[in-house]
DNA sequence: GTCTATAGAATGATAGAC
DNA sequence: GTCTATCATTCTATAGAC
C-alpha cells in the first residue's frame, strides 16, 4: 500500500498495477503453452527448462520464478489439459437420446484432438509411463465421472435403445480413437503423404468414426 | 581358430563355445528385455542405462559391451516391436471374407497389447514424440503395408461385402482400440478397480470390440 | 521482477585391470 | 568377456547483482 503511493508520485499507479499483473499473465500464458508442446515432443525427462525457455524467449531463471521446479510447471501443464478434457465430457449427458449424446461427445473430442494435440500427447504420455503426476485424477475424478456415464449407458442398454455392449469398451473405443488423431499425429500425417488433415479431411473423419460407433451399437 | 584350439587342451571346445554363445545370446536376452520394460516406464531420456542394468542384474559396463549407445539399445527394443506387429498383420489379409480377416486381426491385435505391453508402449511413445527414431518404418514398410490393406478393404467396399467406409480410419480405429488396452493399461487397470484384466475380461473385451467395429461396417 | 553465473547432482560412455 | 573407477557433459536449481 505504502508501496503503492510512492509510485504514485511518479506515474498512473492502476496503470502500472495492471501492466505488471498483465505481464504475469502473459508470461505464465506462454511458458504454459511452451512447455505444453516440449513436454509433449520430448517427454518429462526430455523436456529441459533452458528449451522451453528458449521457446518462450525468457530467462531460464525466469521459469524457476514462475514455477519453483520443472515439476510444478509439469503438474500445472497437465492439470490444464484435465480441465480441458472434464468440460467437453459434461456434454455428454446434457443430450436427450444417445444419439444426439454419443455423436456430440465424439465430435467435442476430435475437435479437442484438433485444437489441443500437444496437451493429448502429455496426458498419453503420462498414462504410458504409470501416471506418477496423476494418479489421484485417475482414481477419483475420472473413476466417478466414468462411472455416472456407465449408469446412463446401462439405462440406455435396459431401455432398449442401444446393443447391450459393455459401457466401458464403448467408453475405451469413443477415447482412444478420438485421441489417435491426437496422440498418432505423426503417424497419421506421414500415412498422409506428410501433409496434416485439412477441414475437410478432419470432418470426413470425425463423420466416419461416428458413424462405425453409432451403427456399431445398433443405432 | 588358433585361439580355440589353445582351448582346446583345457577342455571340451564345442560345450565352451556353446556355453559362451548362449551366455551371450541370453544376456542380450534379458538385456532386451528388461531394456523394453524400462524404456516404456520411463521414455528414452528417463531410462537410465544404470536402471536397465540393475534390472537386468549386470554392471552397466556390459551393457555397453552388448549395445554401445543407449540408443542402439532403444533402436532394438523398437526393431523387435515392429517384427511382433508385422506378422501379426500378416494374417490381416490370409483370410477369405471381411468377417473372418477383420475379427482374426482384431483379436490377434489385443493378444499383443496383452503379451507385449511393454513393446506397444514404446512404440506409442516414439510416435507421440515425432517418431525420430522410426521415421523410416513409417514411411516405407508401415505405408506400404497399410496401402496394400487399402486395397483389400475398397475391394470389399465396391463388392458390396461391407458399408462404404473409409478404409484408412477403419485401420485407425482398430490400431487405436487394441492398442488403448496396452498403452492405457494403466488407466484401464485403475479404471478397473487396481486390478488387471482377467482371462474373462480380455475376451469381453475383446468381443465388445470386434462386435462394435463388424457391425459398425455394416458386417 | 529480471538476468548472469555457478553450484551440485546425475548420467552416458570409456579406460584399463582382471 | 567382465567389472571398477572415472571422465566429460548436461541439467536442475539457486545465489546474488541489478
Amino acid at each position: 500500500m505504502a508501496d503503492q503511493l510512492v509510485k504514485n508520485l511518479f506515474g498512473d499507479p492502476v496503470d502500472t498495477a495492471n501492466k505488471r499483473h498483465s505481464a504475469r499473465k502473459e508470461n505464465l500464458e506462454v511458458i504454459l503453452r511452451h512447455g505444453e508442446r516440449i513436454f509433449a515432443e520430448f517427454g518429462f525427462k526430455g523436456a529441459t527448462m533452458q528449451a522451453i525457455a528458449d521457446a518462450a524467449t525468457l530467462p531460464k531463471a525466469n521459469l524457476h520464478y514462475y514455477f519453483p521446479t520443472k515439476m510444478a510447471l509439469y503438474h500445472e501443464v497437465i492439470e490444464r489439459i484435465f480441465t480441458i478434457w472434464l468440460e467437453a465430457a459434461d456434454s455428454f449427458d446434457t443430450s436427450a437420446s444417445p444419439r444426439e449424446a454419443l455423436s456430440r461427445y465424439i465430435r467435442k473430442k476430435m475437435e479437442i484432438s484438433r485444437a489441443h494435440p500437444h496437451g493429448s500427447k502429455v496426458w498419453a504420455n503420462e498414462v504410458i509411463h504409470g501416471a506418477p503426476i496423476i494418479q489421484d485424477y485417475l482414481q477419483t475424478t475420472l473413476k466417478d465421472w466414468t462411472n455416472t456415464r456407465i449408469d446412463v449407458i446401462n439405462r440406455w442398454i435396459t431401455e432398449g435403445k442401444i446393443d447391450p455392449v459393455d459401457p466401458r469398451h464403448l467408453l475405451y473405443m469413443i477415447w482412444a480413437t478420438t485421441q489417435h488423431y491426437a496422440d498418432f499425429q505423426h503417424q497419421v500425417v506421414t500415412l498422409n503423404g506428410g501433409t496434416p488433415l485439412d477441414d475437410a479431411q478432419w470432418q470426413r473423419a470425425t463423420e466416419n468414426v461416428t458413424h462405425i460407433i453409432l451403427k456399431g451399437i445398433g443405432i
